[in-house]
DNA sequence: ATTTATCGGGCGCGCTCCGAA
DNA sequence: ATTCGGAGCGCGCCCGATAAA
């Protein structure tokens, strides 16, 4: 007793109000405070009224870990996020995260370096904060491989993937969108089509990558060798020089490295789209406003992270997930950076 | 007894093994588990290796609910992001949650819509989460505004408010950054100079503004009608049919309405930099490589990021902070988007 | 006997659930 | 029809116990 008195002195010093504190205040149980705070039926109004004045009155918040210690469950879904300011990644983590706040989850996010130390690391966090699903934005192979090593029985989706068929993906169909891109240039007469494409660690470029190459070669075009970037204007610009003379058309893993091969094409006396087309691959709001306006294959990126979410919460809540893998369509945004030959 | 026995069968469906367990593996008591978790001395080393590898068969991992009920201390720092795609607060962000992980706190994130209820209901969402700090990316009004209303006892920082002073701050000091424009186009040579502003929701546009206001006033520069957008290149292209002929420079408020604004001002036939010069904010990846590439205010927003969540520790940890609020000290990066009148 | 190293038992954090009043 | 008391979730802390020196 003497102790409890001691106690209610050093509360003073603001401990949070518990679930007892209101009860006291309400003059009832914890457990009728316990039942107005989740809901349940059986309640004398006027008894919920006094708890509800005390719980406003102390300013009283439920804790959060004491419910997950006694009903074992979180409703947290970790998030993997590649630590990018690319628009891509961005735009999916902000659609993420909503989406898994609209489902009834709090979302845990982590940004990560893109190394298998720091994914591991991230990995490792999100496993002790006991999620309880995990969504994984993944254009990176390194990512995809640590996660094989993962616990069995959390459900996981991974996005922009690939065709990576471990874990269940939501993507763009790339393509879809290659084909829009080449089919494009071909309609505009190009015949000597080279590719810029982005870091083969990147299993989109890859896909992308090999997507362009299939869809020229169907339609016997010559293979001119193929550029790589790391996504980066930097490395768009550097590519400029490396342009076949016979290409009269670029096709580029990004939009990004679109604009830096634009702007190194122009340094070098080569004007897109007269004397080359570029296309781009993203669409990227500056895209709209570069000079010249980029062609480019536009990709919904938060409506790919919604339906990731939608799939993993399916899952996680027994409903079957209409379909395992989900692919949004891309659509081609024709501007000035190509014109007929 | 019997609830033991069935509690153990239903076992098999994998429940997360818990401390006894570890200890019962390992012939010790739990008590013992907790101390070689905690890094406690005075443990046997052979002793200490048989818990290890108890740990490791039953891949056991602390439950942190627990944990945190018992120490009533949650290790997590809040963060309040705004839900876009920007390169400002984004690359924050991710410094942010690097700098939060580094000083051994857990960076909870939240990205939100910008608008009174969203940020309110972000705010209700970390606070329920018990966490012990936050950090708020706010370069809008709206979100001080929520956190006035704020429990007293929350140490928070907010980054990039112009010159907020409720709260502590960090951010980029933007009368350097205004008085770093203006100058070089004066040093040009340039007199008409007019003024694309950001939104004034937005606090930092405010700031900037007035500072070049104030810097072309003490210069003794006419003041041009000051044009409005909303951070977008869209309304930067909007802007462009507003932009006074007596004008032969346009300062933006950001880099995206910089681009904006060079794309309508070519479509109209006045060319950048011959005609008008245009000068940026931000120096986003993308700057380097439009057409004319882009002068621009350069801003470290991972510094900025960093500092606030440095400050934000000292506190915490009662270490007295070096500085109350931290400005970072922009650059001028001088590219082809101005010349000499 | 008195210290020093090493370990264990019990209590309670704030909450939800179960059975009883 | 409402409300209450008690048990226990997994963990850290306080204190006491044991063996070693």
């Amino acid at each position: 007793m003497a102790s409890r008195i001691v106690c209610a002195v050093t509360d003073a010093t603001r401990r949070a109000p518990s679930m007892y504190d209101v009860a006291a205040r309400a003059g009832v149980s914890h457990q009728t405070v316990s039942r107005v705070l989740n809901g349940f039926a059986g309640i004398r109004p006027e008894t919920r009224d006094r708890v509800e004045t005390a719980i406003a009155d102390l300013g009283y918040r439920p804790n959060k870990a004491a419910r997950a210690l006694v009903t074992s469950r979180t409703r947290a879904i970790g998030v993997l996020a590649p630590a990018t300011t690319d628009f891509g990644p961005t735009s999916s983590l902000h659609a993420i995260e909503r989406a898994v706040r609209d489902a009834g989850y709090h979302p845990l996010i982590t940004s990560t370096p893109v190394e298998a130390e720091a994914v591991r690391a991230s990995l490792e966090f999100l496993l002790d904060q006991s999620i309880e699903a995990l969504v994984v934005i993944a254009p990176y192979r390194v990512v995809l491989d640590e996660l094989r090593d993962l616990h069995g029985d959390l459900p996981i989706v991974a996005l922009q993937t690939g065709e990576f068929s471990d874990v269940s993906a939501a993507g763009i169909d790339q393509v879809a969108g290659a084909r829009l891109a080449v089919r494009h240039l071909l309609d505009l007469g190009h015949r000597g089509i080279q590719q810029l494409a982005g870091p083969d660690a990147f299993i989109e470029a890859a896909v992308r990558r090999r997507a362009v190459d299939d869809e020229l070669h169907s339609h016997g075009i010559p293979k001119l060798p193929t550029l790589t970037g790391d996504w980066s204007a930097d490395s768009g610009y550097a590519a400029g020089a490396l342009v076949d003379n016979a290409a009269t058309a670029v096709v580029c893993g990004n939009d990004q490295m679109a604009l830096g091969l634009i702007h190194a094409l122009t340094d070098l006396g080569r004007r897109v789209p007269q004397g080359v087309s570029v296309v781009g691959f993203d669409d990227i709001p500056e895209s709209a406003h570069s000079l010249p306006p980029l062609t480019t294959v536009h990709q919904d990126f938060e409506e790919v992270g919604r339906r990731a979410v939608h799939a993993l919460v399916a899952r996680l809540e027994g409903r079957d997930a209409d379909d395992e893998s989900v692919a949004v369509t891309p659509e081609l945004v024709v501007r000035a950076s190509t014109a007929a030959v």
